[in-house]
Formats: structure tokens, sequence, C-alpha cells
DNA sequence: TATTATATTATGTAGTACATAATTACATAT
DNA sequence: ATATGTAATTATGTACTACATAATATAATA
């Protein structure tokens, strides 16, 4: 036998469910269908695929929740928006996912928010930094900033907002489901010997770039402002 | 009636599968489950839960694709390791995405570009940086560039190096699933009438930077290189 | 004509039965 | 005694039937 031979792989033994959603998958992309169409109904599609029901729908189910498609008593199913995110947000949980996957997100997070600056350019509203401001205001004047939960809150609640503020809908859903996440990486941050030093740049600092400062000037500033995080990579 | 009183939301009519999954969930999580641990049986979930093994094995079936569950004849489930992508990778298509969750995307991907540059830096290798230079080098010599098939061929190649080079798996798998969405933008960009000019920054001085530069210069010039984008905000 | 009753239809749920794979225990042979 | 083969066991995988439920269409009635 020769060195580079193949291993024997076990037998991937994907169940009928699995074929039938693939088969679904392909069969609703493949086939032009727009928002609202009508779907083949169960018993159609059993028969068709030559399964039973129950299969049909265990598939289907799968379907459902990603919102691919939507189903009504005696009306049948129709093609739907899907929720891009929906599949992400049952999982992005750190009591389900490895360190390892944590450890990724978390660096996603400091991507999205370092490059997100000429997002937050391009929509920037007054009211919306005037919301920024007071949330910086609210943190520094509050006495009880030597808990790390009371600042996390603030650092949460005034990063949310830029997210909020980039006018991206994921980009947005994906910083609601980032929170557990960011809870347990500050909490595991807080455990380490060496404390992280802080950042040169605060929050105020970061409202003032985007009032007077440029796309670039954010970017940077906001890079300074996360170091803590980034000593960690 | 008050003009602020809510309107009449229809009732909100979850199935069966539905309640069930997220009974599955809730109990996952709060119970500190951790990978490999088994399951309850499908039928000891059907009595506890109250409903039929069906409905059991609907919720399951989500799960299952999630990859939060595997299951094995005679064995059992099992919690495993759950694909954080997995669900995102089944609708992330242009053909069954709405235009305004494609918008999203897009941006999404130049945020990503521009903010990876201090993750580029951290796990920088020759090695990579030579692929680089070799898909920058055959995109030069390449006679066919007037096709926007060819330019975009290169231009995925580079820029899925970046992903991968960013040492983040969970990165380089989005930029895989965009891919299509990728391609379709570039397309609906290509049928607009007026032209987005290049960016003065191209794949060798991306290159040049990357080797002689800092993160922020990397910024800054991907930036410049993906301004034919960012003029669409 | 308007309203009510009835039938129809496709999904939602329940229950039973059996197939299949994996494991254990046991039996047999060399 | 080790190895091999056989049977029993168990939990998932699949199929099938039956009925509940909601939504719609049709017919019947006042």
């Amino acid at each position: 036998m020769k060195n580079n031979s193949k291993r024997l792989q076990p037998i991937k033994t994907t169940s009928l469910a699995d074929q039938v959603e693939e088969s679904l998958m392909k069969y609703l992309k493949s086939n032009n269908f727009s928002t609202g169409d009508p779907l083949p109904k169960e018993t159609e599609l059993a028969a068709y695929l030559g399964v039973s029901r129950n299969i049909v729908r265990e598939a289907l189910s799968r379907l459902r929740m990603l919102g691919i498609v939507e189903s009504k008593k005696r009306k049948g199913m129709i093609l739907a928006e899907p929720d891009l995110l929906s599949g992400v947000e049952r999982v992005l949980d750190p009591s389900i996912l490895s360190d390892e996957a944590m450890k990724n997100i978390f660096e996603l997070r400091l991507v999205l928010e370092v490059g997100m600056g000429d997002l937050l350019f391009a929509r920037l509203k007054d009211e919306d930094i005037k919301i920024l401001e007071n949330i910086a205001t609210k943190e520094a004047n509050d006495t009880r900033l030597a808990s790390l939960k009371v600042r996390l809150s603030y650092e949460i609640e005034f990063h949310s907002k830029l997210y909020e503020m980039s006018g991206n809908d994921t980009l947005k859903r994906f910083q609601k489901m980032l929170l557990p996440v960011f809870n347990y990486m500050m909490e595991v941050e807080a455990t380490l010997d060496k404390k992280p030093e802080k950042g040169n740049i605060d929050h105020f600092d970061l409202i003032e770039t985007l009032k007077n400062g440029t796309p670039a000037q954010f970017r940077e500033n906001m890079r300074e402002h996360l170091t803590p995080h980034y000593q960690r990579l």
C-alpha cells in the first residue's frame, strides 16, 4: 500500500432528511423561485421524492426554521424571505460554543469595529452623536466604575450604538448576538493575571473624531481604543 | 382609541416543533452540557414534553442541521460542537436573498477587509506574501483583462487569500460563502451606467504595504483599493 | 342578498409498526 | 483460550395511517 494512499474514511451516512433538504434547496435555487411562490404540497413532494411525508417534514422543518419557507394550513407552503442570521442566532452562545470559536468571533468583532468607519460617516446624524455623548457623560459621572460589570455595561451601550449607526441591519443584529460572547470574553480577560493596559482613546475621543475627524482617523482611534483586546492576538 | 395604541397583531401561532426546539435549546444551555454528553432518548423527550415522537424529531432535525446534536443508531444522541456558520451557509445565496440583504452583506465585506489589517500583520508569513505576488503577477501578465469575468477571478483569488491569511477560520469560511454574493454584486455594478472609477491602489501596492508598511497604512490602502464599491454607499 | 351550514383541502399532530445499525452477550470451533 | 460467528437488544431512521385544525370554497337557507 502506498504511503500517500487515503485512509479508510467512515462511510458518510447521510440520512434521508439530509438528502431531501439538499434536494429541496437545489430545487428552490435552480427554479428561480421568488418570494411568495407556492411550493408543491407535502404529499406531492413525498411522492415525487419517494420518501414518507415524515421525512419531507423533517427537511421542511429545517427550512421553516431558517425562514426559507412558510406554511399555512390549507393554503400550503410558499417561499419566503429567509432570515440570514436566524441560523447563527441559535448557535451563538458561549455555553455551547468552543473557546476556539469564541476567539474567532471576538476577533471578528475587533475587525468590524475598526472597519466600520466609512459606514458611520456616510450615515452620521446629529441626534446619534447626542446619544453617544449622553452615554459617555453618564459613564464619566458614574461612581461605580470600579465594578467590572458597570464598566462593561457602558462599554456595551456605547459600542452597540455604533453598530446601530452603521445603518446596516445585518451588522446591527450581529452585534446583538455578539453580546453574550462579548461578556464572556471580558470576564475571561478579567481573570487573567496580566491586566491589559487601558487604551489611550476613550469614548469622548471617539465622539470627537466622529464630529470633526475623518473615517481614517476614526479607524485608527478605534484601533487604539481596542488595544487591550488586540494585545491578546 | 388612542392614536399610539398598538395595532392588532396576528396571533403568533408557534407550532409544537418550534416550542420543542426552544425547550431543548434552553435545556441544553441551562444544564451546562458539554460536548459529547448524552441526551435523553427521543421517546423519553417525547414523553417528558408531552408530544409525539414525530414532533421531537422535527425539532431535533433542526438541531442536527446546525450541528448542535449528533445521533447514532443504538447509541443515542450527544451534544456536539455546533457549526457557527452552517445556518448561514444554506441561506447565503443571491437566488433566495433579497437585494436589501445582499447590499448589507456586501457592505459587510467592505468593513471586514478594511478592518482585518491587524490580523494580517499579526500572522504574516513570507510564503503567503509570495503567493499573493504570484497572483498579482499572473494578473498583470494576463492579456484577457478586458473581460469582466477574468478580472473578477483574479480579484477573488487575491482577496480570498487575504481572508485565509487572517488566520481566523470563521472569517475565512465567511469569505467562501460570500463568493456568490460578490459575483452577483459585481455583475450588478457592471450594468450600471456610471462606471466606477478604478481605485488608485492595486494589488501590488497592497502587497508592498504588507511587506514594509503598517496595519494603519494597510487599512487606508485597502480602503482606497475598494473605493469603487464605497462610492455606492 | 346575506348569512349560515357543509364540504374540502393541506398542514399539524399522534400513534403504531418495522427497518437498520451498533452493542452486548453468548456459543462454537480450532 | 482466542477467535469467530450468532443471537438478542436497543435507539435511531423510515413508513404509514388516522385524525385535528385552520382556511377556503360551495351549497343551502331565510
